[in-house]
RNA sequence: CGGGGUGUGGCGCAGUUUGGCAGCGCGCGUGGUUUGGGACCAUGAGGUCGGAGGUUCGAAUCCUCUCACCCCGACCA
């Protein structure tokens, strides 16, 4: 491509909207652009490179013999129906009607959709394992769009789902996908980290995210050092222990105006925050439901949604009025003793350990010292309601965990009979005996992917593709576009390189050279050749955007270096 | 959804406090001089000041409503 007469949109200013250096340098370096909030257009540059990543994703799946269709984003109310997601996905559903008042949305996954498609066309065993795919645009319409591409409304995701006859079926089918989404990521060069997630709403047991490390990312994951243990904040099991063998003292009303947080209420008593009891009130499905857990420690609310059994939309922090109704007293001053009579209280296990505890009065201006589970209150225990935090001990080894960020890239889940089972989706076993489908969903964000590589791989000048994924393999620079000897040494070298079938770009715009030096180093081609001073003598210059360092050689040592660079990278021409 | 902020030419911004000709830098057109890391001179084009209503002789500026976008929290590929 003659750069020339390219549509490029660079932009020398950093765009105020874009916060993160993957969503500034992909808007920069013209690949990208918004059209309202959370939905990108992909323009020429960016769009090659979502190809590049989609071909990767495709090989690795036909490798498995995963097949390729592709459907409608628009599907009907009543699939979503028949799997209660219609209600449970909620405000994220993009929905719409058509002329008749038919209902609709825009698929933000296509699980009822899948399943709905095989249930009537395969009947037997001796079908399945049955893998299919198909990358395609999905919208959920986020709360809160960011980051660019990465957390957008509109967005191009693979999404992947087994058949299989049995669990250990799919647990097979599991790991072929695992061992695949490795195999993408390290070949799109991602440095990432395979985590234990929560299911969500998706449903199912198992559940495993890819995460691609990088400090700008929106999950956060405990990880341990000695072991192989790695989960999401959102899953990771606290072992936290707080045995006290303290004896039970008498329980003592406290007068403790205005102290209304756990920092207040360490200074207050001068005694250290594992001391108290968080009292937190949330409206779940409609009911108010008091938690109590250790004064130290923050709630995990995909934990608490979870045991709730309810789509974490329907699950609010109360507002000061429910507060009120419910303990009598004014925010700040809420506890498990004394509340309105028939309040559900849940309470973490480790509650139940804990001797003398300082809890909220249930009065203004009160507090109660010395109260103590099963004595004083009572309530649903649940073994862990914590959210993780860095040092709490690895659930595996005993060790201390890490705390790392990371952008979500790809999410696997064995699903189970959830789809099959409500879609009625049957087979027929080796004993004639109708069956559900024992499901898996697996994902992989495409466009997403795209902005993780970025923020993994860029500098001060801008993107640093790597070879597999650059939108181009090799730009050739003419310094001077007027001179006769340049140019010539240019297109001819840009004439070799294709017909070696090298993806080439040749910068033969009218710009002065710094124009076109910042441009290459902005748009990340990896192999760059530039045509100056000394072309007469038939010698360019050859570097690697990744390492700066510039060699003189010969023009017709030029595809030999790039074969070479291939080679290195493992890639065939 | 809650909290905070911003909307002025393609991009980045000033002007708003205290109402009085709509400006600056970059980019864009033309002519010329330049030419190895975002050139210089000259000369141009380009604006419903987010929108609606109001106050006023007069509104980018004040008031009311509204829309959009961004940031911080709760969700996900």
């Amino acid at each position: 491509m003659r750069m020339s007469n390219m549509y490029m949109p660079t932009l020398r200013e950093v765009p105020t909207e874009a916060e993160i250096p993957s969503h500034q340098l992909l808007l920069r370096a013209g690949m990208i652009r918004k059209l309202v909030s959370g939905v990108y257009s992909y323009l020429p540059l960016g769009y090659r490179v979502i190809r590049k990543i989609e071909d990767i994703v495709r090989e690795e799946m036909d490798n498995i013999g995963c097949q390729e269709l592709l459907m409608s984003a628009i599907q009907p109310r009543e699939l979503w129906e028949e799997s209660g997601r219609w209600s449970d996905f909620g405000p994220e559903m993009f929905r719409l009607k058509d002329r008749h008042e038919r209902e609709f949305c825009l698929g933000p996954t296509h699980e009822e959709y899948f399943t709905d498609l095989i249930k009537n066309e395969v009947n037997s065993y001796k079908q399945l394992p049955l893998y299919l795919y198909q990358i395609q645009t999905k919208y959920r319409d986020e709360k809160r769009p960011r980051f660019g591409v990465i957390r957008a409304r509109e967005f191009i995701m693979k999404d992947a789902y087994s058949f299989d006859k049995d669990e250990e079926g799919m647990k097979e089918s599991y790991k072929k996908m695992w061992e695949a989404y490795d195999k993408i990521f390290t070949r799109l060069k991602l440095n990432f980290r395979v985590v234990e997630g929560d299911s969500g709403a998706m449903g199912g047991s198992d559940s495993h995210e890819f995460m691609a490390v990088a400090d700008t990312g929106e999950g956060v994951i405990a990880y341990c050092d000695n072991c192989d243990y790695a989960a999401t904040d959102e899953k990771a099991k606290v072992v936290y222990t707080v045995e006290s063998n303290e004896a039970e003292k008498e329980m003592e009303k406290v007068y403790t105006p205005d102290v209304t947080t756990i920092e207040a209420l360490e200074e207050f008593f001068n005694i250290g925050k594992s001391k108290f009891g968080k009292a937190l009130v949330y409206v779940a499905a409609g009911e108010p439901v008091v938690v109590i857990i250790p004064g130290d420690r923050e709630l995990n609310e995909t934990k608490l949604v979870n045991y709730l059994g309810i789509p974490e939309h329907e699950l609010a922090m109360a507002d000061e009025s429910v507060i009120e109704e419910i303990s009598n007293a004014k925010k700040g001053f809420t506890g498990p003793v004394g509340l309105k009579d028939g309040i559900r209280v849940l309470v973490d296990s480790r509650i139940t350990k804990m001797k003398n505890l300082i809890v909220g009065g249930n009065e203004t201006d009160y507090h109660i010292k010395n109260v103590n589970y099963g004595r004083d209150f009572e309530g649903e225990v649940v073994e862990d309601l914590l959210l993780v935090e860095e040092g709490d001990i690895c659930p595996k080894c005993g060790k201390p965990l890490k705390m790392d960020r990371g952008i979500e890239v790809g999410n696997i889940f064995q699903l189970g009979i959830k789809y099959s089972e409500s879609l009625n989706a049957k087979f027929l076993d080796e004993n004639g005996k109708e069956k559900p489908f024992i499901m898996g969903s697996y994902g992989i964000g495409v466009s997403r992917t795209l902005a993780a590589i970025v923020e993994q791989h860029h500098d001060e000048n801008g993107i640093i593709w790597p070879l597999v994924v650059a939108p181009y393999h090799v730009v050739i620079t003419v310094v001077n576009s007027k001179n006769e000897e340049q140019s010539q040494v240019g297109e001819k070298l840009y004439k070799e390189l294709k017909d070696a079938g090298i993806e080439v770009l040749l910068d033969d715009r009218k710009e002065r050279a710094g124009v076109k030096f910042n441009d290459r180093d902005l748009i990340g081609i990896p192999i760059r050749i530039t045509v100056g001073k000394k072309a007469g003598e038939n010698i360019v210059e050859y570097s690697l955007r990744k390492d700066n360092e510039k060699e003189e050689i010969a023009v017709e040592e030029v595809l030999e270096r790039i074969k070479e660079e291939f080679n290195k990278e493992g890639i065939k021409l």
